[in-house]
DNA sequence: GAGGAAGTTTACGTTAACGTAAAGTGGTTT
DNA sequence: AAACCACTTTACGTTAACGTAAACTTCCTC
């Protein structure tokens, strides 16, 4: 009861950080389906989920086809018959297969990042020494020279 | 003594499964810089480890130039001054919340996996249990019907 | 020496995912 | 009623990352 139940396109825009344009060209491509008063969009809740799985999945390097046809499929899923079932268990693989793909990137490119990160680190460290050696060569601790 | 030190681009196409249309964009793009002989390139280790890094900043959501700027900000750094680790440093910490980002993706979309799996076994059960209950009505098991 | 395989350059074409005007609509605030 | 929103449609422009075709060189093989 305490929930909005329905957005503008504005508030979906400022809300998820895209811009209208984004999201008009989503509802073009078939992805999300507001409803009008007017001519003035309306969306759902179910938009907003699915606005919200367009932008992960575009952070994850899935295309808008094929999120909208994973949308589709899902769609006719819930009325579904056997073979549409099977279909979607096996693109469900395939959406695991992606995601251990990533697990494996991701793991890898943290090591990789903790060792640059400790090659700079003590790169730096090397420099501090060398400029304090330096400091210590050519200045006693004291007060600065008054006027040359 | 026993690793190759040298690739010809066809060779690498196929071990990456990239076309040598794109080794050469990448080329092209200050990305790779193999060495000629005569006019033909040949790819160090070098080369050969830069181009899976591409490939994986790829699937990470990177684009060439990004890739570009770490590769090229990396040579920098290893001559480098203190500003250049700095920078270094601030890069790694950004690569690093790209990452985080990219694991909470990848977490929320394994759960959304498994619920859907979840639901498309319930499915096809139901299914199967209507099947049986139909078959047991309209047949009952022994041999088929001799030529009608 | 004719052909074939692997390489090259040059250059125009393509696709996805928007950006960016331009011009209009509908409500409300002054 | 004038001005100002937020929203709309239409339509051309843009960028990244290659694809694709054409015409050429080298080297090897038959």
């Amino acid at each position: 009861m305490t929930e909005k139940q329905t957005f503008s396109i504005s508030e979906l825009a400022s809300e998820f950080d895209v811009t209208t344009r984004s999201i008009r060209f989503y509802e073009d491509q078939g992805l999300l389906k507001p409803t009008r008063r007017g001519q003035t969009r309306i969306f759902s809740t179910t938009d907003r989920v699915r606005l919200k799985l367009i932008l992960r999945g575009k952070r994850m390097g899935f295309s808008l086809a094929e999120t909208k046809e994973t949308f589709d499929l899902w769609d006719e899923t819930l009325s579904g018959n056997e073979k549409q079932l099977l279909k979607m268990l096996s693109i469900l693989d395939e959406k695991r297969a992606h995601i251990e793909q990533q697990k494996a990137d991701i793991a890898m490119a943290e090591l990789e990042i903790n060792t640059r990160e400790a090659h700079c680190r003590e790169a730096l460290a090397e420099l501090q020494k060398k400029k304090q050696q330096h400091e210590s060569t050519i200045e006693q601790p004291g007060h600065p020279a008054e006027q040359s």
